[in-house]
Parts: C-alpha cells; structure tokens; sequence
DNA sequence: CGGAAATTTTAATGGGCATTAAAATACGGC
DNA sequence: GCCGTATTTTAATGCCCATTAAAATTTCCG
C-alpha cells in the first residue's frame, strides 16, 4: 500500500488513480450532493466496487474534505497569481475571474461546491471554513484596493463580493464538461462581473 | 385531517403549520442538502417528532418538491411582477432582481436552493426542471430586449444570465435571516448586478 | 364535564449505506 | 513460469433513516 509520499515514485499508478477518484467524487457531490451520493455511485464511475475506494482514502469524510481542500486550493490560487501580475483593483479582479473560471471548466475540474460543510467532521469543516473565509477578505480587498485607486465604484465590498462568488460557484453545478460551453464561460462570465465593478 | 383544500376554513391552523413546516425543511435542505437532513432534523426546528410531519406531508420526497416548487413559484413571479411594469430591457432586468432577492430575504423565506433535482422522483424531477428552464429564457428574453432596445450591452445571453442566476442562487447559502444583512443584499445585489449589463 | 375530531407519539419494519476483514485476482520483476 | 506485492472483490456487520400502524394525548364544541 503506497503512501502519499512516493507520487513521484516507480508507480505514478496510484497517484493517478487517486486523482481520478477525486474528480470522480466531486462530479457525485455536485450532481447529488455529498449525502446524496453513495460510494458506489463513486466506484461506478471508475468501474470498481464500492470498497475498493477504501484503498485509496479512508472513507467518505476523507473523500469530501480533500475535494473540498481541493476548491479552496484552486480558488486560493487563482487569487494569488491574480494579485502578483499587479495592475489596479480592477484589472486584479478581471485577472482573478479569468483565471478562477478557467480552472473549474478546465482539467483541473470538476470541482467541487463547497455545499455541505456541516457535514464535515468538526475539525475539517473548521479548516475549510477559515479557508474560505480567508479567501472571502482576500478577494474584499482586491475591491476595496480598486475603490481606492478610483477603477471600481464605492460598493459595499462583502456583498459585491458575495455576489460574484455566487456567481462563480454555482459554475459547476450546470457546466458538465463540454469544450465549447467552456469557451463560453470563459468570454463572458470575467467580462459581465468586472463591468458590474467598474466605476 | 384536512386536506388542501380548506386552507380558509375554520382551522387556519393546518395550513399555517404546513407552510411552517416547510419552511423549516427549506431551511434544513439549504444548510444540510435534501439528502443530508433527516426528518428528525426538521421535526427537530418545530417541536415535533419525525412521525409526526406525516400528518401534514406525504414524505421527504413530496416536502422537497413542494420546496423546490415554491422556490420556482418566487423567482417566476418576481419576473413576472418585472415584467408587467415595462420600461426597456434594463429597468425591467433591474426590477426583477430587486423582486427576486427581496423575496429570497423576506417573510417567503427561507427558500429552497434547488441544489438536488436528481434526487426527485422523475415526475417531479420533470416539472421542476421545466419551470427551472422557462424562467431561464423567460430572462434571457428580458435581455435581449435590452440589447434590442439599446439599454443593455451585447452579450451571451445564455451565459450571462447564468452568471446573474447564480449569483442570486447562491444567496439561501449563506444568508440566514438577519434584517440588517438582508438590507445590505437588497441594496448592493440589484444594482451591482443591472451595472454589468448597462450598455 | 364528555366525547369526537385533530394532533402527536411510541414502537415496529425494512432498506440502504459506510465500513471492515479476509479472500481472490492481477501484475511486475527475476 | 514463479513469487511477492498491489489491487479489487466478496461477504459480513451495524447504524441511520423513511415509513407505517396503532395508541396516546390534546383540542374544542355541546
């Protein structure tokens, strides 16, 4: 039984898999929800039995949190590089939309919505939640950095911001995976949310 | 027991507690997923034991459809509302955000994220997802006549209101009832929103 | 007060699902 | 072709939950 350690070891195999059976997952808990999907749904997509997931994780906790360790991960960095290019608030939050965007429709995907966090097992749940809260603030101050350098309009920033987070979330809950959807997306969704912020 | 029917007959009562009842339940499936919350979880919010709701509803799966049935009898009336009163493609867009999100934070409330069509038995599953699509291109209809009219700017229109739907979606997800919070929604949603379509 | 209708509870029943252990199979190096 | 390891399956186990029927309680009208 490999460790987590030896991804980059003789068998990427199990690397491999393992990946597989996360997106796998997060495809069940964004159609079904995760209370929703049994493990077997999970196997069924990888053509394996229900236990067998068991080899690779250790339960369906396990399974949510990384999925959900997952998103915040992508989010978290397409914030990130967004705000190193630089540029004013604005041009910031376009960067950041275009980039969020393109990783849920992309390989990295499908993602998974951040949708049933009390059923996180307490410590998890609070390590997703402060992650997402952190992201939250560091997106609020890409806008308030904007209101400052005059490119985005006075706006109550949590809101705005709750708002556009909607937006972005509930991608994944109609986009399946179709390349030319994708392109979509990717021309509209950036360039709808930053005229909504421009002053 | 009474049936439907005689929600104005003597015993107010009935119909009172049922609309109660699913409130709790839009509650309960907003913060758990439908598949994530028991009916113990819902009798729990009214003082009830699990047994009991079955004197008001036929069970989990005609409370969630009922659920998801007053959460696109809201949205579709608020875009009616916006409608009837005129005016271009914007004010009308404009109005029916206001409409929706007020009644998404008001008395109405809390309504359902209809986040687990899969789950619905397919008779269900078929109605719902028909009246999620006319009100689909009911707005997209609203937006083109902004583009024809010269009010709202070109655009996607399939994708746009794909932004703007999820956007206020997403809002059940973390609104939980506050009055001042539900303010701030109704005073930075509407606006921030129509910002990205003005031409 | 008394009794019928309304409301709620207690107490089954059965099914689905996460989880586990042991057995079976696939697979790569020698 | 053979052996040990990796992978997967089969076969339990036990819990939680939706659902139901019957019993208990409340409500309210005469």
């Amino acid at each position: 039984m490999p460790t987590l350690d030896n991804v980059s070891s003789a068998t990427a195999a199990f690397g491999d898999k393992r990946a597989q059976l996360l997106r796998a997952a997060a495809r069940c808990f964004n159609e079904k929800g995760y209370s929703g999907t049994s493990l077997k749904d999970v196997a069924r997509l990888l053509g394996l039995t229900d236990a067998a997931i068991y080899y690779y994780i250790d339960g369906k906790q396990q399974l949510v949190y990384e999925c959900y360790l997952h998103a915040a991960d992508i989010g978290a960095h397409a914030l990130e590089c967004a705000n190193t290019a630089g540029g004013t608030g604005l041009e910031i939050a376009h960067r950041y939309f275009s980039l969020h965007v393109a990783a849920l429709c992309g390989d990295a995907g499908p993602v998974a919505i951040m949708s049933e966090i009390p059923a996180l097992l307490p410590a998890h749940r609070e390590d997703i939640l402060a992650r997402s809260r952190r992201h939250s603030r560091q997106f609020e101050a890409v806008l308030r950095r904007g209101i400052d350098d005059g490119s985005i309009i006075e706006c109550d920033v949590r809101m705005t911001g709750n708002a556009i987070m909607g937006a972005i979330n509930w991608i994944p809950k109609w986009f399946h995976g179709d390349a030319t959807t994708a392109q979509h997306i990717e021309a509209s969704f950036p360039d709808y949310l930053a005229r909504g912020l421009a002053s």
